[in-house]
DNA sequence: TCTGGGGTCCTAGGACCC
DNA sequence: TCTGGGGTCCTAGGACCC
């Protein structure tokens, strides 16, 4: 059996564990720049705020229901998603991290369903008293139904906060009350051609033949429809397989449309992702840079462009990527448009370790000072110490960083902003 | 005025090789 | 009337996930 260990709402959670006067009210978390909405409580969820929503949209809603509104906190995140892990590790034998509020876990080595039920329930507890947050635990025997029967326990048994299909009655149940489009791998395209041919649920979607399913959703939609019979086909990954590509883009807090300050942005991304690959042991074959405009500013002209750039030594050298992103800028960036975004990529990622040497290339860079600079920004915060392309003085605080209006403190991993009890 | 960021997998088609 | 068989690599596009 697997488990699907989720975090109920779970952006709002975290702030709610430390600002618990919210616990019952709306809550809403806003995506970079304060764009969308991209994490609701269950009582914002009543209002009819829907996911994605654009804030500057919902604006009205928001004063006239007095709904609580962050900008997104991925320190925050990334913190408390690190707590809750670390207590799931501690209950089962065998957890894959899948993202920041959700665990996989192998339970094979637990057989009968009163130990299945009581290590739900002393995860949800443990979660709760010990880092603050709501869980939902969905058990069953591949992945896929694990996910189902997570959905199932939030939907209809939320008090319980588990749910577990041990029984091909419970599997059929569950199974015809899911949509389709619910169905873990089964995104909106899919949706809507299933839902054309009548197949809305995921019961009707096991019940379809092999061949129109492998026909019309390749052999990732037959694997979804095996794992919905039981047959387990994607395994649990304990380790994280090695990354291929790694990116880092951003939009501007408003637009921009000189050239230094698209450079500066972009020339920040590199950074960023340099130091990104050193955390990881990885090395980047090829970069490869993209620029774009506002597509919903239609009174604007549309412009997108990208470069991608071999790189003869495989590197993770900040001073060298940028050099070559440098010399491949100008070649994408056009005048006379409002950017509203750049992006940086590094791909044919490889370990430092195995790299492949070259023959005709003598420029090798100064890595050992790519360490010191790791170890104070680690020390000290990001960008304590930093590469002088990326601004100095009063450009470092310009028109392309984030619009974080309503941001939250950093109650776990900042000293200034651990909260106060009085006694 | 204002609409996120970071990933993976699969297939078809076009190029190449012997 | 008739034109081989067996491969690989690369890219673009389309789907999906959180």
């Amino acid at each position: 059996m697997f488990a699907l260990i989720d975090v109920n709402n779970c952006y709002v959670s975290c702030h709610r564990i430390f600002e618990p006067q919210y616990e019952g009210r709306p809550v809403i978390v806003l995506s970079n720049n304060d764009g969308c909405v991209i994490a609701r409580s269950e009582e914002a969820k009543a209002l009819g705020i829907a996911m994605g929503a654009p804030f500057h949209l919902i604006k009205e809603l928001i004063d006239q229901h007095n709904i609580k509104y962050y900008s997104s906190n991925y320190t925050l995140y990334g913190s408390i998603s690190r707590r809750i892990m670390a207590i799931i590790r501690e209950e089962v034998p065998a957890v894959e991290v899948y993202s920041i509020d959700e665990s996989f876990a192998d339970l094979s080595s637990i057989e009968t369903h009163y130990s299945l039920e009581s290590v739900a329930k002393t995860i949800r507890r443990r979660l709760f008293q010990e880092v603050g947050v709501p869980v939902c635990v969905g058990i069953g025997k591949t992945k896929t139904l694990a996910k189902a029967a997570n959905r199932y326990a939030k939907k209809n048994n939320r008090n319980a906060g588990y749910w577990i299909l041990d029984s091909d009655e419970k599997e059929s149940q569950c199974l015809k009350w899911l949509e389709v489009g619910d169905v873990w791998g089964i995104g909106g395209q899919y949706a809507k051609k299933l839902k054309q041919n009548g197949i809305n649920t995921a019961y009707d979607f096991i019940n379809t033949p092999e061949n129109w399913i492998i026909k019309n959703m390749t052999v990732v939609g037959y694997r979804t429809q095996k794992e919905l019979k039981g047959v387990s086909c994607i395994e649990l990954e304990e380790a994280p397989p090695a990354k291929k590509n790694m990116c880092v883009s951003r939009s501007f807090g408003q637009f921009i449309n000189n050239r230094a300050d698209v450079e500066t942005a972009m020339l920040n991304h590199i950074a960023t992702l340099a130091a990104k690959l050193r955390r990881d042991g990885l090395t980047a074959g090829a970069l490869q840079l993209f620029i774009q405009t506002n597509p919903f500013r239609k009174q604007d002209k549309q412009y997108y462009n990208s470069a991608l750039t071999q790189i003869p030594l495989a590197t993770n050298n900040t001073i060298m990527l940028m050099n070559i992103a440098k010399a491949v800028f100008g070649s994408i960036y056009e005048e006379g448009y409002n950017y509203k975004k750049v992006g940086v990529i590094a791909l044919d990622l490889v370990s430092e370790k195995v790299k492949q040497a070259a023959l005709f290339y003598n420029d090798i860079p100064n890595d050992k000072a790519m360490k010191i600079m790791d170890s104070i920004n680690n020390k000290f915060g990001r960008d304590s110490i930093r590469i002088a392309a990326q601004g100095v003085g009063k450009k470092i605080r310009k028109d392309w960083q984030l619009k974080r209006e309503h941001i939250s403190p950093n109650f776990t991993t900042d000293i200034n902003d651990i909260p106060v009890i009085k006694i």
